[in-house]
DNA sequence: AGCACGCCGACT
DNA sequence: GTCGGCGTGCTC
C-alpha cells in the first residue's frame, strides 16, 4: 500500500480523474483516503484529496508525494462516495465536490516564491537586488506587480534564483499563548526570594503561581498580575516559566449564557407527528417524512425531541434551516436544549469561526449540528437523523457549481445511514407534495396552531381601487387606520416590503429613459445611502446624473420602492411611530440581525420594515398586525415558480401575526387581487392552491410533472452563442426521446451580463435514460472550443430559478 | 488551471 | 539574427 490516488486541486476537464502518487516510506502507514496531501503537479505544487491507497500502478513514472495536510482523514468514506455521486448528479469536478465539503478555511492557498540562491548572489543584476530590497526573497506576487518581471524570469532561467511553491491552509487554527511554570510551587517560592529590588514585578509573577501553580493563559496572567509582557518574558527566558501556544476555538457565542430548556408537552397533533418518526430511528430505517404544518403548528418542538431521541441512541442529527432564517433566535432554541453538543454553521461566521465549528464536529464533541445548505455536508459518522425545515425554501439548492440541492444530498446521504430524514413546511413545494401524495415520502400533517390560537384574518386591498379614490400613497386606508390603531394600543406591526423584481431603478419622467447598466441588460439600482447607482450583477457603479442622458430633462429620479423610501413615508404620516428598518443594508454588519429583532422583541419600536427577511421565524407575543405592502411584485418574474413563491411568501409572512394569545390580522396590497396565489393564500388554504397549480403545471409540461435541465450558453458575440444554442439544441433534438420537450435557444431573462450575452435551451422530460451521457457529450464538445474561445456552457439540472 | 514548449512576426 | 506574441498539449 505504497501509492496514493489522488484528486488534485485543478477544476479542468482534462484533469479531472485518479493520478497516481508513491507514498514515501515515513508517511506509508499514515496516508489513508479522504486526507488532504501536497503533491507535485507538472512544475508546481498542488493540493490533492487521496481518494484510494493501493501497491502497484501502470504508470511507470511515478513520482512522490510530498506531504500530507492532515493527520487523520478530514472526509470518511461515506463521504467520499458521496462525492462521487455529486460529481455524477450536479456533472461537476470531482474536485469541486470533494471541496464542497470542507469548510472554505480548508482551500488550498498558493504561494510563489523567489528565493536567493547564497553562492550565486553575486551574480545576480542589481536592479533585481534593490527590486528585492535586500530580502532573501521575494513572492511572485511583488515580482508581477512590480516592473522587472521579466529580468527575474531571466534570473530563474540561468539558475540565480530559485522558484518555490508553497501550498497553505487558507486558514488556521487559532491559537493562545499559555504560560505554565517549569517548577513547583514551594521551588517557586524559594526562587522568588532571590528576586530583590528592582525586579519586584518578576518576583510578583513568580508569587502567583507559587499560589496557583496551573497553567494560565497570558492575557489573563497579564490581567490579575498587573504586569507587562516584558516581565513575562524574561522569566520565560530564565527557564522558570513556559511560553506555549495553545489551540483554541472561536467561539462567536462567547458571550452568551442558553439557559437549558426542558421539553415541552406535546399537542395530540405533535405527538403523531413525531410517533412514527421516533419508530424509524429506533428501528434504523430510512424514510423521507414530510411534515407538513400550518405556521405555529410547533414544528420546532418535533424537531428537538425526534433529536433527542437520536442522542439517546447516541446517533447524531443535522438540522438545516434556511440561511435568513438561521436567527439567533433559532439557534437558542437549539442550544437551550442540547447545550454545548450543538455546532453551528451558517455564512454569518467568519471563515475560521466555521472551520472551529467543523472541527468540532469531525473531532465528535458535538452531537447536532444546525446550519445552513453546507451543513449537509456535516462529517458525522453516525447519523441518526436529518431535518431540512422550511423545505420550499429555494436557497437549499446552491446556484454555483457544484450545483446541488441540500435535500437531495440529505437523502443520498439518509439512505447510507439508514436514518430518517423529515422535511418540514407550512407550504411544501409542489414536488415534495406531490411525492407525498404519491406515498414516495410519508405526509404528516399538523393543520392546529399550537394554542389552538385561529390563523390570522387577512384582507386583501385592491391598490387600482385606492389609486381610482385618488389615494396615491403607498399605503391603503385599511392599512394606514390598523396601523394607527396598533399604534393606540401598543401592539406591533410587521410591515413586509416584497424587494424582489422591484429594485428601484432610474427613470426620465420626461422621456421615460430608464439607466440601464452598459454591461449587463438589466437597469441600474439606486442607492441611496451613497447616492450611487449600482449594478446588481456586474458591480458596475456611476453617480446619479442630473439631467437626462437621453433628452437633457431634469426630471429624473428614481422609481420603485425600497424599504428607505417606506421609511420615510412612515416618518411623514405616522411621525410618532418607531421604525426598525431591515434590509441588506441595515443588517450587513455582523450581530446587527440579532440587535434589530432583539430591539423589537424588546419593544423598542412599534413598527418593523423589511424585505423577505423577515417573513421567516419571528415569533413574538405583541404582533398583530402584518402588512404587505405590494404583493404581485414577484408574480410577473420570468419563472414557472412565481405563484408558488408567492403563495409561499404572504402564507409565511401572515403566519408571524397572532401567534400567541392577541388575535392577528394580516392585510395584503395588490395590484392583482384576483390571482389565485394571493387569493389562496388569504384563505391559507394550501390544499386547494396545491390542486390549481398542479393543474397548471400539468398542462405546461413543468415540474413535478416533468423534470428540467436548463443550458446557459454565454460568450461576447451575439451571433456566437446563438449558434453554439442552437448546434446544442439540434444535438439534443436528435438524440432525445420524442417525448422530451426542447425550447430554445431564446434569449435568457438576463439576457446580458458583463458584456456576455446568454442564451438558453430548456429540456422538460419525464423519463430519459441517457440524458446525463448526452449531457457529457454536450461538454465533452463544446468545453474544448470553449476554453480558447471563451465561450461557457453551463448545465443546470432541476433549476430552481430560470435566469 | 498553470506552465513549458514551439512556431511565426517585428524589432535591436 | 533574437525577443516575445500566443496556440497546443501535458500534468501521476
Amino acid at each position: 500500500m505504497n501509492i496514493a490516488t489522488v484528486i488534485v486541486d485543478v477544476p479542468a476537464k482534462q484533469t479531472d480523474r485518479e493520478f497516481d502518487y508513491r507514498i514515501p516510506e515515513k508517511w506509508t502507514n499514515i496516508i489513508q483516503p479522504g486526507m488532504r496531501v501536497i503533491v507535485p503537479f507538472g512544475p508546481r505544487m498542488v493540493q490533492g484529496f487521496v481518494v484510494g491507497v493501493k501497491d502497484h500502478s501502470e504508470w511507470n513514472k511515478l513520482r512522490n508525494m510530498k506531504e500530507p495536510m492532515d493527520l487523520e482523514p478530514v472526509l470518511n468514506e461515506e463521504l467520499l462516495q458521496l462525492a462521487d455521486w455529486m460529481t455524477r448528479e450536479a456533472m461537476c469536478f470531482k474536485i469541486t465536490a470533494l471541496q464542497a465539503m470542507l469548510p472554505a478555511a480548508m482551500k488550498a492557498k498558493y504561494e510563489k516564491v523567489l528565493n536567493i540562491i547564497e553562492e550565486k548572489k553575486d551574480r545576480l543584476s542589481p536592479i533585481v537586488l534593490a527590486a528585492m530590497g535586500h530580502r532573501s526573497s521575494i513572492t511572485w506576487k511583488e515580482v508581477i506587480e512590480g516592473e522587472h518581471g521579466a529580468l527575474f524570469q531571466k534570473e530563474v532561467q540561468q539558475g540565480h534564483l530559485e522558484l518555490v511553491y508553497y501550498v497553505k491552509n487558507k486558514l488556521n487554527k487559532k491559537t493562545i499563548k499559555v504560560i505554565r511554570p517549569l517548577h513547583t510551587g514551594e521551588k517557586l517560592a524559594e526562587i522568588a526570594l532571590t528576586f530583590t529590588g528592582n525586579a519586584k514585578k518578576q518576583r510578583e509573577v513568580l508569587q502567583y503561581f507559587c499560589a496557583h501553580p496551573e497553567p494560565i493563559s497570558l492575557k489573563e496572567l497579564l490581567e490579575v498580575t498587573h504586569t507587562s509582557n516584558g516581565t513575562v518574558k524574561a522569566l520565560v527566558k530564565k527557564q522558570l516559566l513556559a511560553e506555549e501556544n495553545q489551540e483554541v476555538y472561536r467561539n462567536p457565542y462567547e458571550n452568551r449564557i442558553f439557559e437549558r430548556s426542558e421539553p415541552l408537552s406535546l399537542t395530540n397533533e405533535q405527538a403523531l407527528a413525531l410517533h412514527p418518526i421516533q419508530e424509524n430511528i429506533r428501528n434504523k430505517e430510512h424514510e423521507v417524512f414530510l411534515l407538513y404544518g400550518v405556521t405555529g403548528s410547533g414544528k420546532t418542538e418535533v424537531y428537538l425531541q425526534a433529536i433527542a431521541s437520536v442522542i439517546e441512541k447516541g446517533e447524531e442529527a443535522i438540522m438545516l434551516v434556511p440561511e435568513i432564517s438561521l436567527t439567533p433566535q433559532t439557534v437558542k432554541r437549539f442550544k437551550e436544549r442540547f447545550g454545548e453538543q450543538v455546532a453551528v454553521m451558517h455564512s454569518g461566521l467568519s471563515i475560521g469561526e466555521k472551520y472551529d465549528e467543523w472541527r468540532k464536529i469531525h473531532r465528535k464533541e458535538v452531537k447536532v449540528v444546525v446550519g445552513a445548505r453546507s451543513a449537509i455536508f456535516a462529517p458525522f459518522e453516525h447519523l441518526g437523523l436529518i431535518i431540512i425545515d422550511e423545505e420550499h425554501e429555494a436557497s437549499y439548492k446552491q446556484e454555483e457549481t457544484p450545483r446541488y440541492h441540500a435535500r437531495d444530498v440529505a437523502i443520498e446521504r439518509a439512505k447510507s445511514h439508514r436514518c430518517p430524514v423529515i422535511l418540514g413546511s407550512a407550504t411544501p413545494t409542489l414536488e415534495s407534495f406531490a411525492r407525498a401524495q404519491k406515498g414516495v415520502y410519508k405526509l404528516l400533517t399538523m393543520s392546529r396552531r399550537m394554542n389552538e390560537s385561529a390563523l390570522p384574518a387577512v384582507e386583501i386591498i385592491d391598490m387600482r381601487e385606492e389609486l381610482r379614490n385618488g389615494n396615491r400613497s403607498m399605503f391603503s386606508e385599511m392599512l394606514l387606520t390598523k396601523l394607527t390603531d396598533r399604534l393606540e394600543k401598543r401592539e406591533q406591526t410587521v410591515l413586509m416590503l416584497n424587494k424582489r423584481g422591484h429594485s428601484s431603478f432610474v427613470m426620465c419622467r420626461s422621456c421615460g429613459y430608464v439607466i440601464h447598466c452598459p454591461n449587463c441588460d438589466i437597469s441600474l439600482t439606486y442607492h441611496r445611502f451613497n447616492d450611487i447607482m449600482k449594478c446588481h450583477y456586474c458591480g458596475h457603479e456611476e453617480g446619479m446624473p442630473n439631467v437626462c442622458p437621453e433628452c437633457e430633462s431634469e426630471h429624473i429620479r428614481f422609481f420603485g420602492t425600497g424599504t428607505q423610501k417606506v421609511e420615510e413615508e412612515l416618518a411623514k404620516i405616522l411621525p410618532e411611530a418607531r421604525v426598525i428598518r431591515m434590509d441588506v443594508d441595515t443588517t450587513s454588519k455582523k450581530g446587527s440581525h440579532e440587535r434589530l429583532l432583539n430591539a423589537f422583541g424588546e419593544g423598542k419600536a412599534d413598527i418593523l420594515l423589511g424585505t423577505q427577511m423577515i417573513a421567516k421565524g419571528l415569533d413574538f407575543p405583541n404582533i398583530t398586525l402584518v402588512g404587505v405592502l405590494s404583493a404581485d411584485t414577484m408574480l410577473h418574474l420570468p419563472d414557472f415558480r412565481s405563484s408558488e413563491k408567492t403563495f409561499q411568501l404572504l402564507t409565511q409572512v401572515s403566519g408571524r401575526a397572532g401567534r400567541h394569545n392577541l388575535p392577528g390580522e394580516v392585510v395584503i396590497q395588490t395590484y392583482t387581487p384576483e390571482h389565485y396565489s394571493i387569493e389562496l393564500a388569504a384563505l391559507q388554504h394550501y390544499d386547494s392552491f396545491y390542486e390549481r397549480e398542479m393543474l397548471i403545471r400539468r398542462q405546461s409540461h413543468y415540474p413535478p410533472y416533468f423534470y428540467l435541465v436548463l443550458i446557459t450558453v454565454s460568450h461576447e458575440d451575439v451571433m456566437k452563442t446563438v449558434a453554439t444554442t442552437e448546434k446544442i439544441t439540434h444535438y439534443l433534438r436528435m438524440h432525445l426521446s420524442p417525448h422530451s420537450i426542447i425550447f430554445g435557444p431564446v434569449a435568457s431573462p438576463l439576457s446580458r451580463i458583463n458584456n456576455r450575452y446568454r442564451y438558453q435551451c430548456l429540456i422538460k422530460y419525464k423519463r430519459e435514460p441517457q440524458l446525463h451521457h448526452h449531457l457529457h457529450t454536450i461538454l465533452e464538445h463544446y468545453q474544448q472550443e470553449s476554453i480558447q474561445h471563451h465561450l461557457t456552457i453551463s448545465i443546470d439540472l432541476n433549476p430552481q430559478i430560470m435566469m
